[in-house]
DNA sequence: CGAAGAATTGAGGTTAATCAACGAGGGTGG
DNA sequence: CCACCCTCGTTGATTAACCTCAATTCTTCG
């Protein structure tokens, strides 16, 4: 519950302050009241929810320029984590509503959002285990290489998610996400040797194996 | 490609144009340049996007009130299919788009349907077989009896999805839908005798099984 | 009545989950 | 600095859930 919440100086352009959180920490909880509306400055946030017995499902992780905290019914329907070191910009309730170009751009921020959770739901309904290993590492690679990647070539990403927590993301236990990841190695799609993170891909040999293309 | 498209005389209220369908055909395909928004008047409307090998999913089932056809990009990310006679306000992009009260509309109801996308996300990632099914049924209830129904007696629903439909819902294989449902009949939690889609509910026996509560 | 589509059920195979052991790395306290 | 502990990742053996393939029945519609 006590959580470092450092509110900084630097106030944000506009009608915004700007929180920072250290990394896994919880930053909203599921049906708490929603006050504000947040927006991701730097590092990641995962968004989630737990079914009673402890079950998880993660559906997705902000970086910059990702919002969170919207909700229809003043409660907000799932949780709030920090996976790194993150600053946010928070937009009290109302306050905000009342500017229509906030709302057109948390209009338009929501419309991809709703892409993504599409995408995510044809990943978690109908992908293979390996398959759902590949779209994350390829997922990683787009955040990274934000301007097409040349497709030839080795490029290099890190993972900064558990395998637990990618496991709570792709719909899988833990190992078998470890498995898939030995196995991508074993059939030279990636390569790492130390349990940092960093990873070499290689674009060609991973794009086959998503199931979208 | 050619499908039954009226236009109907009866303008609804404001600037949208009414236009009906039957059952079971396209009414946008994915990739299609984005040209309108489109809200459910009456019946029900499946939004699913499909693999390359042929492996669907859809994402959701919208009702009357509901909205599709949004997209961040020009483009439509999904293919949106009549479950029913479906009758749509037909909104041309744009053109509504400059209405700020109708912004603030397809806002709300962008929200709700993030929501439901999550809850979908749940399911699809950590929910099994009869889980899935379970809360599926619990669904059709409560779009059937949208005020709190009361959690005695049995209830009627009428099932309007095929199997292979319900298991492209629930990422399944029609096989596991129907078993699931032949399991929930035999434990007494539905009861139904010809396959008209009609069912009776014991609500107070469907709710344990969902994983929900 | 016959045909086609939908649902059910069974048998058997495959995938991923579960249970379990072990190794590597990082932090803490002696 | 080293020993210990704890978390994370990997891997193996086994089990369970779900998928696939196949046969049968039910329902609808021409």
């Amino acid at each position: 519950m006590s959580q470092s919440l450092e509110t900084t100086g630097a106030e944000g352009p506009g009608i915004g302050r700007s929180v920072d959180f250290p990394p896994r920490v919880t930053i909203i909880d599921e049906g708490e009241p929603a006050r504000a509306i947040y927006r991701v400055v730097s590092g990641e946030v995962m968004i989630s929810k737990l079914l009673p017995d402890g079950r998880r499902q993660i559906f997705e992780v902000l970086r910059p320029g990702g919002i969170f905290g919207v909700t229809p019914n003043g409660h907000h329907d799932s949780v709030a984590e920090s996976l790194t070191d993150v600053r946010l910009t928070v937009f009290e309730k109302g306050l905000a509503e009342r500017s229509s170009a906030f709302n057109s751009l948390v209009g338009d921020l929501l419309k991809v959002q709703i892409c993504a959770l599409h995408e995510h739901a044809v990943l978690l309904g109908r992908k293979s285990a390996v398959e759902r290993v590949a779209s994350y590492i390829l997922d990683l690679i787009e955040a990274r290489y934000p301007g097409e990647p040349p497709s030839e070539g080795e490029l290099t990403v890190r993972v900064l998610m558990t395998r637990s927590e990618i496991a709570d993301y792709l719909g899988l236990t833990l190992e078998t996400v470890s498995r898939a990841f030995s196995q991508l190695k074993r059939d030279a799609v990636i390569a790492y040797e130390r349990h940092d993170g960093l990873m070499r891909v290689v674009l060609r040999r991973l794009r086959p194996l998503t199931g979208t293309y």
